[in-house]
RNA sequence: GGUCGCGUAGCUCAGCUGGAUAGAGCAUCUGCCUUCUAAGCAGACGGUCACAGGUUCGAAUCCUGUCGCGAUCACCA
């Protein structure tokens, strides 16, 4: 709170006149719900100054407090603990600056420092799966948290869009494809792809039983393949610019961008700017070059350049092949520099790429500081924890993945069994029903994804579903959907500012409603979405509490319905607001 | 083996820079719909915060060690 500046000067100067002792910290914390008060003094550390029973400090300081500020009309002492009473008027004042002030919460972005975000990545032989949901919300939500916390953020995604993997997925097409296309399938784009990486594999394990049984052991049966053997050189064609390979190369990846757009769109995510990895894998080199002549790199005998990070803890990594050839922290490195030169006000960056890379990151990061860059103390992984399934591990070409696009449908479909069996949607149309079958589906699942700490892993099971009960997205949800309905309700006028005696349970709202900010900006410093989520349901837990035990539109007097009205509408906004930043969009009715 | 992360109620998770009797949700049980949406509320039950030391007025939180789980230690991306 705001009193608390001013709690920390009034205790400062009264500990100097009651022992003449200076402090420089005063310690705050929210009086606990079993003891009376709205503000807690922690007097153990001033025990290190003043040789004195804690209980006689609080009690002196206290009095001494409740004498010189009005805001302050109570006060007990336990144990070591000073609680403060804060006066009914003073609360209100706090809620109404809440009130009146537009974004609340939400700081105006700096135009000259700016975040690039990046997530989502994918390979562009086949579609997003579970793991990519759970990178796109965090880096989504992410971003948006860093937005509302004042910096200019750009969003990206580096789409992996060469490789062997590519060429895999466009050999078996050329085998086996009989011209297929997305239209004359009816199929999704990537999911067209990905039927195709699958084919490659299949046929791949084939040929390999088949040289097994001829006798090759199965090593070199996995190496000389034919169709593998063929890919490889596909892919050398495709590196020297192949224009048939080329060609097909590029509408094939459109089908994959097209198919995407879909998927990214039901996710409700977005990207303000694209790199391929066909313009990058080239980047770096001249970088590696300017740290090689600064002895920030080395060179092995046999040509090939590496970094010894012994002295950080790490090992040596090598940064370019001995034929000089770039490997993958080489493009890194490159398409970090890319981006700045690009968006020259960028002064960081977070990568959202699972925890499986963190060893990866560590030395990017490290490198790009010794190479000197103003920037490279400013770079954050965002990582994150595994998405497992019951079953184990999710395996893409075994087939056990959960797929993007048939799980938001599922969502829907679970939201839509549960919305029908509760039959409140009279008056909807059938279409807009839907609509919020989807909207509901994926608050559940962005809210369930997006609740736990990033780095911890995630154990789904697809079948169970999600619960749409507790702690999760749609209760938020039908919270925000209440309100709403109250406030159709209330035909009277609540713009005007009123003087009443606070409930207890709106008291709690307000200090709930209070903190919103400082939450935000603990979110944008911890990158994490969790902390939002977790506000929020404690919000509305405060305020559904709130709800049940007063009545709104039968209050003893016009002030206390005006009061409630507005209270709710502040709490409904709020809600908006936190669930915005999770990607989570809110339904007037439900 | 080295490095990093995790280990909190039967299950899923909170617990900010150390602070009061460790908090929610689910599940189980008890109450509450003729009054604003019961996808709700109030309450009960449930914990040696993996284990052992240490730091101090005070440790789930910080330090050290042990155990368990996972990741990583590629001239793959």
């Amino acid at each position: 709170m705001t009193i608390q500046n001013t709690l920390e000067k009034i205790t400062i100067k009264a500990l100097k006149e009651l022992y003449n002792v200076q402090i420089e910290k005063v310690e705050f914390q929210v009086t606990r719900k079993d003891f009376e008060g709205d503000i807690t003094i922690v007097v153990f550390p001033f025990l290190r100054k003043i040789k004195a029973n804690p209980v006689e400090i609080g009690e002196k300081l206290g009095s001494y407090i409740a004498e010189d500020l009005p805001e302050i009309t109570d006060f007990n002492v336990v144990k070591g603990f000073l609680n403060l009473v804060v006066s009914d008027a003073y609360l209100l004042d706090d809620f109404y600056a809440m009130y009146h002030k537009e974004d609340f919460g939400l700081t105006k972005p700096k135009e000259t420092e700016a975040i690039m975000v990046e997530y989502s990545s994918p390979n562009t032989n086949k579609p997003l799966h579970l793991g990519h949901i759970r990178n796109n919300l965090l880096g989504y939500s992410v971003a948006e948290i860093l937005k509302a916390a004042g910096n200019t953020v750009y969003k990206t995604q580096i789409i992996n869009d060469r490789g062997i993997h590519i060429c895999k997925s466009m050999l078996a097409y050329q085998k086996f494809g009989n011209n297929d296309t997305p239209e004359s399938t009816g199929l999704k784009g990537d999911k067209l792809i990905g039927n195709f990486y699958v084919k490659f594999d299949q046929e791949y394990k084939k040929e390999i039983e088949k040289l097994v049984a001829e006798g090759k052991s199965e090593e070199a049966a996995k190496k000389e393949a034919p169709l593998l053997v063929e890919a490889q050189q596909m892919l050398k064609k495709w590196e020297q610019g192949d224009e048939q390979v080329r060609a097909l190369w590029k509408t094939m990846n459109q089908w994959v961008y097209d198919g995407f757009d879909v998927t990214y769109k039901a996710m409700g995510v977005d990207f303000d700017v694209n790199y391929y990895e066909s313009n990058t894998y080239l980047l770096g080199k001249d970088s590696i070059q300017k740290g090689l002549e600064k002895g920030i790199f080395f060179k092995k005998p046999d040509g090939s350049v590496w970094i010894d990070l012994s002295a950080e803890g790490l090992d040596e990594k090598i940064v370019l092949r001995a034929d000089g050839t770039a490997v993958y922290i080489t493009q890194d490195i490159g398409t970090a520099i890319q981006r700045v030169k690009d968006y020259p006000n960028v002064k960081g960056m977070v990568y959202t790429v699972g925890n499986e890379q963190d060893y990866h990151f560590k030395v990017l990061f490290l490198i790009l500081k010794k190479l000197g860059f103003d920037w490279a103390s400013n770079l954050y992984h965002l990582s994150y924890g595994m998405v497992d399934l019951p079953e184990g591990k999710m395996k893409s070409r075994e087939g056990t993945v959960v797929d993007a696009d048939d799980l938001m449908q599922e969502m829907a479909a679970t939201a839509r069994a549960i919305s029908q069996d509760l039959g409140k949607l009279e008056g909807y149309t059938e279409a807009e029903k839907e609509h919020l079958y989807t909207i509901i589906g994926m608050g559940a699942l962005k809210y369930y994804i997006l609740k736990v700490d990033p780095k911890k892993r995630i154990l789904f099971d697809p079948k169970e579903s999600i619960d749409f009960n507790g702690n999760t997205g749609p209760f938020i949800q039908y919270t925000y959907a209440r309100i709403q309905s109250l406030l159709r309700r209330a035909t009277f006028d609540y713009t005007e500012e009123v003087r009443i005696r606070l409930h207890p349970k709106e008291k709690e709202v307000i200090k709930q409603l209070h903190d919103f900010p400082e939450v935000i900006t603990n979110a944008a410093l911890n990158h994490s979405p969790a902390l939002i989520a977790n506000y929020t349901f404690d919000l509305v837990k405060a305020f559904n509490s709130f709800y049940q035990s007063v009545s709104i539109f039968s209050a003893d007097s016009d002030a206390e319905k005006i009061f409630r009205i507005q209270l709710s509408k502040k709490v409904a906004e709020v809600i908006q607001r936190a669930f915005g930043l999770l990607g989570i969009d809110m339904p007037e009715r439900m």
